[in-house]
Parts: C-alpha cells; structure tokens; sequence
DNA sequence: GTACATGCAAAAAATTTGCAGAGAT
DNA sequence: ATCTCTGCAAATTTTTTGCATGTAC
C-alpha cells in the first residue's frame, strides 16, 4: 500500500497531465523524471533521481533534473519534505499524510492519522492574518531499529 | 514575548549550565556562541551565527562554529529546524511550540498551540514499534503580506 | 597533564547559473 | 518562428575534515 494508495501508473498519467495542464513540455527528460517519481518510494533526494533518471537515460545532466524538480515543485506537482538533513528529499506520495521522523537514524516514514485536531493560542502567537493551507504532523523519536 | 518567553540572560545560563553538566568546556568561543544562541530570535542559519559571533571575536573560524552547533545538537541543547530551505536553521527557543511555515517568502514563524490531538490510523500506517518523544505540528499556507 | 577545542586550509557535498544549441508546439 | 528545455562546465553555497597547536579542566 505505503508509500501511496494511487498504483504508479496512475500517479504517472496524473503527472503528465499536470505537466500538459500547466504548460510544461512533456520532453524524454521530463518524461523519464515523471517516471521515476511516480515509481518513488519513500523520500528521494535530488541525486538519487539523477542517477535513477540516467538508468533510463545516461546522458541526462545534473542541471536538467535539478530544473525539472524545481518546476515541478513551483507548480505544486510534487513537494519538497520539510525534514532538516543533508539534502533536500521530494515528497511524492500525492495522499495526505504524516510522517515519523527517527532521531537515530534520520529515516522518514510516511504515516496517517486517523484524526488531527489542533487549536492555535492567538494570545502567545506572535503572527497574525496568515492563511492556512495545509497541516502536516512530525512524530519525532526512535525507530523500532534504532530503540 | 516571542521567541522565548524566558529571558535571554536566564537562556544564556541555562546553556552554560548544560554544557558543563555535559563535559562541554567554556572556551571563549563557546560562550559567545551560547550567548548569540540565548539572544537569538527567529531561527538563524549557520552562517547568521558565525556572522554574530565575529562581531564579538573576529578571528573565529567556521569550522568552529559548525562544531560547536554539531555538539550542541548531539547534545540536545538546541535542535535543527525542520523546514527544507537552503541552509539548515536552528531551532533556539527552548519553549514547546510549533511552526508556521509562509509558502510565498519561506519565512518560519513560531506558534503555540492550544490543544494538539493526534490518532495514528495504525492500519494504514506501514511501521509499528516506534516510540514517539515528540509531536511538531507544520502548518503550511500564506504570511499576511502574501496574501 | 590530558583530553578536548580551535584555526587554518583544503575538500566534499549540494545546488545554481550562463550560454549556445536542440527540440517541442 | 518562437519559446522552452537541455547539456556542459564552471561558479556558488553550505558543510565537513585533517592536522598541528592551544587551552580549559
């Protein structure tokens, strides 16, 4: 089931289509990149969807997918997961969800909850008039491995 | 208030309190890093911090800097932010709180939450026998000024 | 005195940019 | 024909490392 409930080739034509919706050329490159992150699993850093892009396509350079990726973040069809490590790591899973993030390790998991409920406290927070979008939850701590 | 509700000066013991209580020495490098981290607001990178640091001791190098926040994460004294940017930020502000994230200008604000309520739907979840020591809820969306 | 910390300089890792040419629409 | 995309190579940015020296405890 993990990392998403949407087979690949499902999320593959969704992917093209976002692509063709928004004006960006569905070129061999792009195309094999769509590819490789329909198949994703787990949270893929740039460099680990270069080398995975030139399996298929060995003379792709490093600046394309680097581009790619950046474009397609800009147009929301995919995002960048807001965990602090060395690299930067997309997130592809297109379902809502969570994540658990071990401290051993550093490893990230996808999780779901089956509720969130969260109230802000206006009075100690320093920032108002912001508009929110989206809510995601961090379970931090050790991993059945790592414990 | 933000980003602490305790004062800088009672921060700053805090942390050299904890140091010693972890076999980190008192070097004048050290402390006046303590001190730049105790005052802090917001959640400075890396570099904002050996930029401060320089105003007090201008010889200081990098790699020292980069250690001492390497040691001081280990040891739990502060904690790297988890909102993927490009330099890794830190988090100074030692009360429980959460984070806001603007996805127009990147900027982070610190917000505290009333109530937090959290079900995982362990079926739909593919890992078992994590254990949990912390919950940081992200909210996503839209600062005043870029609405 | 000893183990830990620092400075320096260089390396490594991650990401971005300029530009000329190729290709999609 | 146009505007986007790609490849290449080099530059930037961020972080880490080795090693000799210095210093807090």
């Amino acid at each position: 089931m993990p990392p998403s409930s949407s087979p690949p080739a499902r999320r593959y034509a969704n992917l093209r289509a976002d692509c063709a919706e928004r004006g960006l050329r569905l070129t061999p490159q792009r195309e094999v990149l769509l590819r490789v992150l329909s198949e994703a699993t787990g949270h893929p850093t740039a460099d680990d969807l270069v080398r995975q892009v030139r399996e298929v396509l060995p003379t792709v350079s490093h600046a394309t997918v680097y581009r790619n990726l950046q474009e397609l973040v800009r147009k929301g069809l995919i995002r960048t997961l807001d965990v602090a490590g060395t690299a930067v790591q997309f997130e592809v899973n297109p379902d809502e969800h969570h994540h658990f993030v071990c401290r051993g390790c550093g490893q990230v998991w996808d999780i779901y909850l089956a509720s969130v409920d969260v109230r802000v406290n206006r009075r100690r927070t320093d920032i108002g008039g912001f508009q929110v979008d989206r809510r995601e939850v961090q379970l931090h701590g050790l991993c059945a491995t790592c414990r």
